[in-house]
DNA sequence: AAAGATTGAAGCCTCAATCTTC
DNA sequence: GAAGATTGAGGCTTCAATCTTT
């Protein structure tokens, strides 16, 4: 099991989600305690995780920021290109955040700025051949070090997932009712009707 | 149920999160699809509860990052008073993470700076009046709007709660065989024996 | 030497404003 | 006007270096 230098640094004796659910109970907010606990435990997980990405990326010369983005130019694509809009829709962040680790990966010749063939407005990217080797490398470890590596049987994994899924879906973080066919779309593909 | 503006505004019509997991199948990274995929899910679901707080937050000039530190001082410290190293294994951040959202507390008068009565290198925070009539309004409004808000069942949010425990125990968030008294030590209460 | 706190540099994120193109 | 991308400002976070005190 893998275990993120940060973590190691700042332990504690107690654990202090728990603590604070004490807090809440007894301050009268029995109603909002589970709520509160369920949205630190998240918050917490999300951190650990990160670091644990981050830590193995770092021999890479990449941040998980950056591994996402490439990752999904090397495999969701079409032809390693996508717009920066797309990019910012699937990995849910402002087109700011798109246009800084574009910046960064075209700085390491990770990835290509391209003009739009019809749309002058649009700025596609493709990710280099040097891009494909190191995401390729990176995933590997990221595979091993930190996915595989997951403290829970797969029956655990899918009951996360799913109950991430409920939070996910009513906060709007993708509209539910999307079919398939609206993925190979939005990449580019034909539709065959 | 409460939703974040920042989410209406970048969605998509299929789940990122499926979709990653099938191109990970596909390329024969069974064993580690539903490790990314449990990932993937915590990273999203943080995303979208620190909008949501954020949010709610915003009209009492706080962060959730600030806001937290006020809570702990308010319900989980004697007198409101903790050293900033206490408020950094708490929430988990470094020094310069603490010593940062002091800055900003302190610079709105919701807590001050003390010196520590018998160490000079240490440095205790203190919630003002301000700062607890400003954390136990915010708490109201993130009760309502977001820790009731949850689409889960207190049994789901339990399971939930439970599942990313054993994330957190794994990676040493804290270490699991503290004892209750370790917290009333680092709370500054003197042990009975 | 070790612990507590601070600073500066850098990365990631958001928002608001701007500029170009549709 | 709306969409795509960029810029600048500001907030959170980490790390590394520094300074004081133990």
């Amino acid at each position: 099991v893998y275990h993120a230098a940060v973590a190691t640094s700042r332990s504690l004796s107690f654990d202090p989600v728990a603590a604070a659910r004490e807090v809440w109970t007894s301050k009268g907010w029995g109603s909002a305690a589970i709520g509160m606990q369920t949205v630190t435990s998240v918050m917490r997980a999300h951190q650990l995780f990160l670091a644990q990405a981050n830590d193995v990326l770092r021999s890479f010369k990449l941040t998980f920021a950056r591994y996402e983005v490439l990752a999904w130019l090397a495999w969701n694509a079409d032809c390693g290109q996508l717009s920066l809009t797309q990019i910012g829709e699937r990995l849910q962040v402002t087109p700011a955040t798109v246009t800084s680790a574009i910046d960064r990966l075209e700085a390491d010749d990770l990835v290509r700025r391209l003009q739009h063939p019809s749309d002058a407005r649009s700025t596609l990217a493709e990710i280099t051949p040097k891009g494909l080797k190191t995401v390729a490398a990176a995933t590997d470890v990221l595979n091993e070090k930190v996915y595989e590596a997951i403290p829970l049987s797969e029956d655990q994994m899918e009951q996360l997932i799913q109950l991430l899924l409920t939070i996910r879906v009513d906060a709007g973080d993708f509209s539910a009712q999307g079919r398939a066919e609206e993925w190979h779309e939005s990449n580019g593909h034909a539709k065959h009707d």
